[in-house]
DNA sequence: GGAGTTACGCTACGACGCGTAGCGGAATGC
DNA sequence: GCATTCCGCTACGCGTCGTAGCGTAACTCC
């Protein structure tokens, strides 16, 4: 609503998790650095950090739903005027405090296709078990399908970034040769990126905040073998 | 919180969606009489359906997190107490107005497992692409990781009741041959049936609501050709 | 070192949604 | 008739939101 009202005091008024990071994190970054602001009192990193914190704990604690800014805001030791000079609101603040859990991603050389595929189903889903990612993704999600910045910065944050886990995981299967390598006439091999992971991302996050089931060795098998060997053959196993 | 703070009216205070509808959707409903209230006024059915249709309208024209029941209920031309006397919060209310919207979907006989395939991914996209379901679905769903009563009653109303189709789907593709017949010992068909709503359901909405792309043509038969045979194939198609 | 600029903590405030209480009246079963 | 239950209405206390205004702290440029 209010975003632009008043004249911009530091040239932008929300910062991404990247510039409060310094940019340890991204590769992306448009501007390596970090906005040296060149006149007056700069921003508290210390307190940019004791927010995110505190947020993270108090969506542990009590949920998205229950998170009051005045609530964080007590917790890190700030005003609760400053939050309001950092985020527009509670979705723009929870999506940096969860952005930098999907960092910890990481995705090993397992050896094979299928290791690595059940490598990734398990990760995510040991991520989507916390209660801070479990209780905020889909709120803020929810949140963004009436709110176009919101959802770009979900994009940005979130979901872009992960994934070079299956263009990683793809690449090296197609160097292994358990996958065919990509036709150079074929002009869409981001395509297929994109595809896969909505299947799997979509599939996990189904699964444990949905459905509610749980993520196990054997429904990791299952999906796994769906999705290598297709219904056919996932159907027939035991 | 309040829950059971005074002695229920009629017995129940909650009702589902198949009591309001008089049961005319739902198969598996545990007592068929719709609970005939022995003594006293009955509850207005006009009443129960003027506020279901006011939240869906509401939904669409102002999306979940600015919906309050004081709009509801005078949309509904209701006052803001009987909304309380029949459903805890917007929460519960909203589960009850978009459960219906589920129940529209079918699926019809294509002739071929792809076709099935296909035309239950875009049925399903369809409804999402809907503002009522879009905005409320995932709200809900984020407010159902700490509230297990909600998280049951979404469970029931949405989620056990689609996957309907995905069993019809695969009892034809069983008939035609084009999938292999249950092993008379494997105990777990269910489990399949499980695996693959998880798949396709998640990825729709992952795709359409998290990714933001469309749910077109190219994306749905690359898709189904991804369940059908498995990533090595779909990898080599154009 | 001083001047200008920007961020911070604090307090207070209006606006708004929530969920409940209490009332008189209306619709049913006995 | 009488008891029971629901309805519409008004009013209320409570908590959160997001902002304004102030004095003060930190930093840059001259």
């Amino acid at each position: 609503m209010s975003a632009q009202g008043a004249p911009p005091p530091h040239g932008v008024i929300r910062l991404t998790v990247r510039d409060v990071l310094g940019g340890m994190v991204g590769a992306v970054c448009a501007s390596a650095v970090p906005v040296p602001h060149r006149r007056g009192r700069p921003r508290s990193a210390a307190a940019d950090r004791a927010i995110l914190d505190a947020t993270r704990s108090a969506l542990v604690e009590v949920g998205w739903s229950r998170l009051t800014m005045s609530q964080v805001a007590s917790r890190a030791g700030v005003a609760k005027t400053t939050l309001y000079r950092r985020w527009a609101g509670k979705s723009e603040l929870v999506v940096d405090a969860v952005a930098v859990l999907f960092d910890e991603l990481e995705l090993p050389d397992r050896g094979s296709l299928r290791a690595d595929v059940e490598g990734v189903i398990v990760s995510f889903a040991a991520l989507l078990e916390r209660p801070e990612a479990k209780t905020s993704l889909m709120a803020v999600i929810a949140e963004s399908t009436y709110d176009e910045a919101l959802r770009a910065r979900v994009r940005e944050a979130i979901v872009e970034r992960q994934k070079r886990l299956v263009l990683d995981g793809r690449r090296r299967a197609q160097r292994r040769g358990e996958l065919p390598a990509d036709a150079p006439d074929s002009a869409e091999p981001e395509a297929i990126v994109d595809l896969i992971f909505d299947v799997i991302a979509g599939a996990v996050v189904h699964r444990s905040l949905v459905s509610g089931g749980p993520v196990d060795a054997g429904w990791v098998r299952g999906f796994t073998t769906l999705l290598l060997e297709g219904l056919g053959r996932a159907s027939a196993q035991p």
